[in-house]
DNA sequence: AACTAGCGCAACCGCATAACC
DNA sequence: AGGTTATGCGGTTGCGCTAGT
C-alpha cells in the first residue's frame, strides 16, 4: 500500500500563487502563527493549497526579512566553501546567510555561482597555460609542457579574503543558546553526557579557538570544549561558555585556521561526520580529485582526505602553514592569533 | 516584428526522518 | 515496538522574461 497523500489533489489549486492568498497566508501566520500544523491551515484560512505548499511558500517567499537576489561577494565565498566541505546541504548553508532561504541559494548556484567559478577557473587555466609556455620559450625548451604544480590548485578560483559576516541582533537564528545547541547537535550529532566533543577531539589535528563566533552571535560566546562535555558547556549560562577549545578537522576547520573563511566552527562536525559530494565538482577540483576521493572510509561511502582538500583549497603558501599552525595550537594559542598573526 | 534559445526563479515532487499515537 | 502522519529537504520541472537572430 503506497503512502496517503498529503492533501486532496484533486481539489487543491497549483502553480503561481496570487497576491490574495499571499495576503491571506501571510496575515493569518502573522496573526496567529502556523498552529503548527500546516495541513491544517489552508482550511482554516480558505485557502485551497495544499499544506506544504503554503509552508513553502511562507518559508520562501512571504517570511519577513528575506532577501531576494544580490548576492554579495561574501556571500558567494561563504556558498562555495560550505559547498566544497559539506556538498549540497541548501538549507545548513542558508543557515549562514540570513535572509537567504536554502531554495535561493540552490537556485543561486545552480544558475549563476557554478557557471562564474568555471568561467573564472578556465581564465585561470588560460593564463596559466600561457605563463607556462612563455617561460618553457624562455629557456629555449622546443616542447613545453604546462609546470607541474603540486602545491597549487589550479581548479580553485581565487576569492577574497572573507570579512566577518555582519550578523545583525535581530536575526531569529542562532541568537539564544537553544539554537546554538540545536545547531551544533544537528551538525555534530551525537553528543551525550559522557562524550567528548567527537571523535575528532580524540585526534586532535586541528584545534582552535572559536571565540571568533562571538562576533557573530551577538556576544554570546560558544566556545565548545573539547575537554568537557558538549551538552554541559552549552548548558553552562553561568560561565557563558568559558574559553575553551574545540576540534576542528576538516576543509571548513582548516579554512578558519586559515582565516578564510567566516562560517560557525560548529559545522566542521559535519565535514567530519558527512562526506562531502563532490559530484559535478570537477571544474573546481578537477577529475581527479572527484574520481579518487577514495582516502577514508566512512561506511560504505568514501570521502576525501580532509587534509588534501585543505591543500586544495588553500594557496601554496597558505598550506605550509599547516605545520606552524599545528605547532602553534599545540602550544594553544588562539584563533584570533592565528587569523589575525602579529596583530594581537 | 516574429521566432527561438537560454536563463532565472517559483513551485512541485518524492523521499527521509521526526513526531506522535 | 510498530504504524501513521507531518515536516523538512534536495532534486527537478515548468513558466515567464529577455536577448539574439
Amino acid at each position: 500500500m503506497g503512502r496517503a497523500p498529503c492533501c486532496d489533489k484533486a481539489n487543491v489549486k497549483k502553480g503561481p500563487w496570487s497576491p490574495e492568498e499571499d495576503a491571506k497566508l501571510k496575515s493569518y501566520i502573522e496573526q496567529h502563527g502556523t498552529g503548527g500544523n500546516w495541513i491544517a491551515l489552508p482550511q482554516k484560512i480558505g485557502l485551497k493549497r495544499c499544506g506544504k505548499s503554503c509552508r513553502l511558500r511562507w518559508l520562501n517567499y512571504l517570511r519577513p526579512n528575506i532577501k531576494h537576489g544580490g548576492f554579495s561577494e561574501e556571500e558567494d565565498n561563504i556558498i562555495c566553501s560550505l559547498y566544497i566541505s559539506i556538498g549540497s546541504r541548501w538549507s545548513i548553508i542558508a543557515a549562514q546567510l540570513p535572509g537567504r532561504t536554502d531554495n535561493d541559494i540552490k537556485n543561486y548556484w545552480n544558475t549563476r555561482l557554478k557557471k562564474k567559478l568555471l568561467g573564472k577557473q578556465r581564465k585561470e587555466q588560460q593564463a596559466r597555460r600561457s605563463s607556462g609556455l612563455k617561460q618553457e620559450m624562455k629557456r629555449g625548451n622546443g616542447n613545453p609542457v604546462v609546470p607541474a604544480d603540486n602545491n597549487q590548485n589550479p581548479y580553485w578560483p581565487e576569492l577574497p579574503t572573507l570579512a566577518p559576516i555582519p550578523y545583525s541582533n535581530h536575526e531569529p537564528h542562532f541568537n539564544d543558546h537553544a539554537s546554538i545547541r540545536k545547531l551544533l547537535i544537528k551538525l555534530g550529532g551525537k553528543f551525550s553526557d559522557d562524550d567528548q566533543v567527537s571523535h575528532n577531539a580524540l585526534n586532535p589535528q586541528f584545534l582552535v579557538d572559536v571565540s571568533y563566533t562571538q562576533q557573530l552571535y551577538d556576544d554570546q560566546s560558544i566556545n565548545v570544549s573539547s575537554s568537557a562535555p558538549m551538552e554541559e558547556t552549552l548548558n553552562n549560562s553561568d560561565a557563558q561558555f568559558a574559553q575553551t577549545q574545540y576540534a576542528i578537522d576538516g576543509a571548513a576547520g582548516l579554512q578558519m585556521l586559515q582565516g578564510e573563511s567566516s562560517f560557525p566552527a560548529g559545522l566542521e562536525q559535519m565535514v567530519g561526520g558527512n562526506p562531502p559530494r563532490l559530484e559535478g565538482l570537477e571544474f573546481l577540483l578537477g577529475d581527479d580529485m572527484v574520481n579518487n576521493r577514495i582516502r577514508t572510509t566512512y561506511g560504505t561511502e568514501s570521502m576525501i582526505d580532509c587534509g588534501e582538500m585543505g591543500s586544495l583549497i588553500f594557496p601554496p603558501d597558505a598550506s605550509n602553514r599547516e605545520g606552524i599552525i599545528q605547532q602553534r595550537l599545540l602550544q594553544e594559542c588562539t584563533f584570533d592569533e592565528l587569523r589575525y598573526p602579529g596583530q594581537l
